[in-house]
DNA sequence: CAAAATAGAATGAATGTTCATTTTTGTCAA
DNA sequence: TTGACAAAAATGAACATTCATTCTATTTTG
């Protein structure tokens, strides 16, 4: 099973197992290119265990997006609480999103680098659930408490997450050859920049990326 | 025939017929949730034709994507062209961007909402092909000349047209419910701010993004 | 020993592709 | 202009294969 913060119990009961396999292939074949034989055989596991366990293709897709979507929310549960300031928040996840894209390479990617519509027609589209939907509320709160400057809100949310999920799908694709983690500062940086208020002197966001 | 500039042709070729469907069909439901036969009845042609014409459903994949890869690379080329100064040709970029996803969807769709590798396996990733790479290059000469700050490309890049690359997906998935061009200026603003040398006065910006 | 879980051969619908036939197009002689 | 005719294009029924799913038999669990 592929978690983001605990460790996967072992041995692996079957769910975990189907679920796991299932990752793997979606990742790096995609949906449609993943046979149920082939999840089957990858997880050492019959036909009608799957078929059982998760009612079948679509069944494994679901759960994995909720599950996985799941572990993001929780993540952004953790920053929001261990950080009050809503431009600190962001640095934090976009921390963490950096972080993770180096550790977990199969969550990242089956949230940044797939169509859901496509094989979940029936889930809320990604940037309608509940982590994505927190992290906008981040960014209006950080407006309104004058920590960023007041524009649009789709605008300003694209502006400080556009860049690091642009670096992160770079990197999936395994065009940038560094780990990503080597750019955060200069990422948050660029990104934070634009859209900070003017009383935040732009020098102590400089000074700040150089400690 | 799905062009950027040009007006299809009337009446339409057959195969400009078969690629109008098939951009149709795989953008609203996804190459792999889309049979032959469905763009055969689309396009309202015999699927004898399409195989005379692209040798399989993967053929017309290739060739949709080589020609509106092709279309798009015009496009940077005329704003190369058109402006010298890098930082409004990446602006002049992001404007034809905003403006295109309003009014080509399904060109814009077919570029930022799917994931090609899934289906044209062999052609190069997208952000391999022309038009992205010579955006990077208009993103490292703007370091050079120094309009832009000297930081890593990926991230120089990546911090310039993430916002608007989310931006259009945002769209896409009808999210944003008011037309791109609406938040260009703060868009622009937004964006670029983040990566300007310091002697590029901030109030110069915010000016120009008033006016 | 009963209930739950697992196994996997068999099934049938979906769909990409082939190819023999028909239609259209373009050429040229009458 | 007409008609004959060959080459090219288009047609679509038939085919072959892949693959999700079902279902009965077997094994494990409590």
């Amino acid at each position: 099973m592929p978690y983001l913060k605990r460790e996967a119990p072992n041995p692996e009961p079957i769910d975990c197992r189907i679920l796991t396999a299932a990752l793997d292939l979606f990742v790096n074949s995609g949906y449609h290119n993943v046979s149920v034989h082939e999840i089957q055989k990858q997880a050492d596991v019959s036909i009608g265990s799957i078929y059982k366990h998760f009612g079948g293709k679509d069944g494994i897709a679901k759960a994995l997006y909720k599950h996985i979507l799941n572990e993001m929310d929780e993540l952004v549960d953790d920053v929001m609480n261990e950080h009050k300031s809503p431009k600190k928040q962001c640095e934090e996840i976009i921390r963490l999103l950096c972080g993770y894209t180096e550790t977990h390479y199969d969550i990242m990617a089956f949230i940044f680098h797939a169509k859901h519509t496509e094989f979940v027609p029936d889930e809320p589209l990604i940037c309608n659930t509940l982590p994505f939907i927190k992290i906008r509320e981040i960014v209006k709160s950080g407006m309104e408490c004058g920590e960023f400057r007041e524009i649009n809100s789709w605008v300003a949310a694209s502006t400080i997450f556009g860049g690091v999920i642009r670096m992160i799908q770079l990197r999936l694709d395994n065009m940038i050859e560094e780990p990503l983690p080597t750019y955060f500062e200069t990422l948050i940086d660029a990104s934070l920049n634009g859209v900070l208020t003017s009383d935040t002197t732009k020098t102590d966001n400089k000074i700040s990326a150089v400690l």
